[in-house]
Order: C-alpha cells, then sequence, then structure tokens
DNA sequence: GTCTATACTGAGATAGAC
DNA sequence: GTCTATCTCAGTATAGAC
C-alpha cells in the first residue's frame, strides 16, 4: 500500500549505497510522470469509468501489472493525476508577476487552464459524477491540494473584488466556482470542433464571456 | 428493433378490437415514462457509465429483461431520455409569453433548466466525454431534436444581440453554448452542497454571473 | 520492478417460461 | 410484456516467473 517513499530518505540511501539507487528511483519517478500524461490525455478524451487500465498500459507502453507497482488502484491513480494538476496551478499562481492585478492574475489563470486543457493535459474530472468525486473526495493528497488552490484562488477574488474589478453583489464561492468551472466547460470542445476559430480565439472568448458576461450595453445589477 | 409504434396506428387498433388494446398501450407508454423519469435521476446522480442496468430496474420496480422490450439498449434509452429533455425545451419555449424581450426568455429557459435540474429531471448527459456523446450521436431522434432546440435557440441570441441585449462582439454559437452550457455547470451542485443558499438563490447568481458577468464597474469589450 | 497469465467480479444483453 | 435465470465479456486487480 505504501508508495511514494519521501525525497528524503531516498536520496540518503542513494549517499549510502551509491548511484544505482539514485538512479533507480529516478527512472521509477520519471515512469510515474509519463503514467500520469498518459492518464490525463485518457481521462480528458474517455472519461474516468470508460478509461481501462489496459487503455492506459497501451498508451504508456508498459504492462497492465506494472501500473499497480504504481497506484495501487485506479481511484488512486486518478486522485494523482487531479491532485498533480492542482500543484501545477499553484505552481502557476506562484510563478505570475505580483504587480498584476488580482483579476487579470485570474483571467491569466483561466487562461493558462485552458491551453493546458488544449493541450491534452487536463483530466477533467471535476466536471465528473458522484461516484469520481467521491473516490477523490477519499484521497487525502487531493483534498490538501484542493483546499490550498481554493484558498488561494479565494483570496484572489476577494482582492478583486475590494478592488472593484470583480462584482461585490456575489458571494466569493459563487465567483470562485464560476471560474473554476469554466476550466471543464464543454462548450470549449463543441467551440473547437466547429474549426471556425483558433485554439486562443476560443480561449479569449471563453474568458471575455466569463468575466463580462453576455448581455449587452445595459448592466442591471452592479 | 423497431417499438415506438406511432400513436396514430395504436388508436385505431383501439378503435377497431375494442378498449382493452389502448389501455395496455397507455400503461406501456407510462410505464415507458417511468423508466426515463428513473434514468434522468440516475443519469443525474451517477452518470452514464456507472448506473448500471440493474440500478435502473431496481429504481423502476420492473425486471432487468422487461427494461429491453422498451430500449434496444443502456444507449438508446439515454438518447430517449434527452431527447425527451430536448423535446420539453421545446414545449418550454413554445409555452412562453412572445411579448417577452429575448433575453428575457433565455434567462427564463436556463432558470426553467436549472430548476429541472435541481429536480433531479436532468440527465447531464451533454457534459460527458467522448463515448456518450458518440452513442448520443448516432440516436436520428437526439439529433434532429439537437438541431431543433439549436435553431431556435440561436435565432433567440441572435433577436436579443440585435436589439442590443446581448452582445454584438462575440459570436451567436458562442453565446449559445454559453447559455447551453450552464445547465450542466458543476458548479451548480458545489453551491447547492454548501447550504448557504436556496435553489433559487443559487440559480439566480448563476444566471446573473452568466449574463452580467463577473466583473465590476468597468466594462472592457462593449 | 517489469513482464505474462489468470482469478474474480460486475454489468449488458438474451432465452424461455408464463 | 413481464418475469427469472443465464450467457458473455470487459475490466480491475493479483500471482508468480525472471
Amino acid at each position: 500500500m505504501a508508495r511514494h517513499n519521501p525525497p528524503i530518505a531516498a536520496s540518503a540511501d542513494a549517499a549510502s549505497s551509491g548511484a544505482t539507487v539514485s538512479f533507480r528511483d529516478r527512472q521509477f519517478r520519471w515512469r510515474e510522470e509519463a503514467i500520469l500524461d498518459a492518464a490525463n490525455r485518457l481521462l480528458a478524451t474517455k472519461g474516468f469509468e470508460t478509461m481501462s487500465m489496459d487503455d492506459l498500459a497501451a498508451a504508456v507502453g508498459i504492462a497492465k501489472g506494472s501500473l499497480y507497482k504504481h497506484f495501487d488502484s485506479k481511484e488512486a491513480l486518478a486522485a494523482a493525476a487531479m491532485t498533480r494538476l492542482l500543484r501545477a496551478i499553484e505552481a502557476h499562481l506562484r510563478a505570475q508577476d505580483t504587480a498584476l492585478a488580482p483579476v487579470d492574475r485570474l483571467k491569466d489563470l483561466l487562461s493558462w487552464a485552458l491551453h493546458e486543457r488544449a493541450a491534452g493535459r487536463m483530466p477533467l474530472l471535476p466536471s465528473t459524477s458522484q461516484p469520481v468525486q467521491q473516490a477523490l473526495m477519499g484521497s487525502r493528497d487531493y483534498m490538501m491540494a484542493l483546499e490550498d488552490v481554493g484558498n488561494e484562488m479565494a483570496e484572489l477574488v476577494a482582492e478583486a473584488a475590494d478592488q472593484g474589478a470583480l462584482r461585490r453583489d456575489l458571494p466569493v464561492p459563487v465567483m470562485l466556482y464560476a471560474i473554476y468551472a469554466r476550466s471543464c466547460d464543454p462548450s470549449f470542445e463543441y467551440l473547437r470542433q466547429s474549426g471556425e476559430w483558433s485554439d486562443d480565439e476560443v480561449i479569449q472568448m471563453m474568458i471575455s464571456s466569463c468575466f463580462d458576461g453576455l448581455a449587452g450595453e445595459v448592466r442591471g445589477n452592479t
């Protein structure tokens, strides 16, 4: 059951018994990344239930049994994929120019997320139904990452609202979810498939419709 | 393979051979509605892949085998559920006060859809992944209903844009999908589960965030 | 730790009595 | 047309050789 030895222990091992362990360890972790990459792609297109471990093994180019040396179950694998995504979101937030206004940081984040999705690196699990959600919520790592990202985004939303750049009449969670959910919006696929616009155009239009709304000149609830 | 005798033939039958046939036929159709009702509820909560025909049969209170007298396959059943929903949308559109402005008709439609969802009558299939989508697209009835609804909504969107009630800088399909996709938005569940707001409040906030956007006073792209 | 081969289970679909 | 019982197969997970 216990995988994922903490890196500290691993490097201690490497220091005492030579470079071989470290190399193996690297290769192991590298393969794990490859598995998650392939999983993202499959989860994005086929969805959790329809993606079989056979599919995944074939996509990675390893045996199905080997997958279970890395992840205890399909659910654990999905949770790991989502956790990695959440950590990547955090990393992106931290890499942003802090001089940027909070709204613009949020828009940039959504833009980044949709580009990730366009590149097939977005395991579309948040939009999925109960069973998957429950499986995710059983993962401690995932829940912690989710809370972290939620907190950081909530802070940005609150700041933006304070500055008047976001609406003050809508509760913070409502706006937060509105942004978060847009990264899973099925209209992205629809618009892409129509072939009328480039990925960038689609993304810009989605960001604009999210923040600026669909309504014309007259504004009701400001 | 051929189910769903046209109602005309059925009533002709009833006229010639007495009330029994008509009664049976009614009961058959009534049961079919019951199956679709239960399917909607299960599809909304568990999703297509996770909903088993055993689940469904148990929910309806009939034997699993009997389901296949009504629908040839699980996919056909899902398509029937979605088709019925699309027809209900059309019916709602036709029942609207035509004096209403196009924007308001669209808002009302979204409000209605979200209330349907709150009531467990929304089979959340449009937001699902490729395999389900392809199964749906294999159904002629579904595709026709989808085109009908798409056309009627597109006309409303175009009219609203003409009147300046919706933005003119966004293509019609973009706005159409933005509205359509909001009925499957996962944030609805999130906000409901938080328990902080009533269903009506959540729905109003979602409609407002969709049409009016999240941004504050300043408006960029009008 | 990776492979091949296999056990086991759940679920879609069908057969046949009534 | 509805039921019970069953077929069939795909898919998760494990066992055991190297």
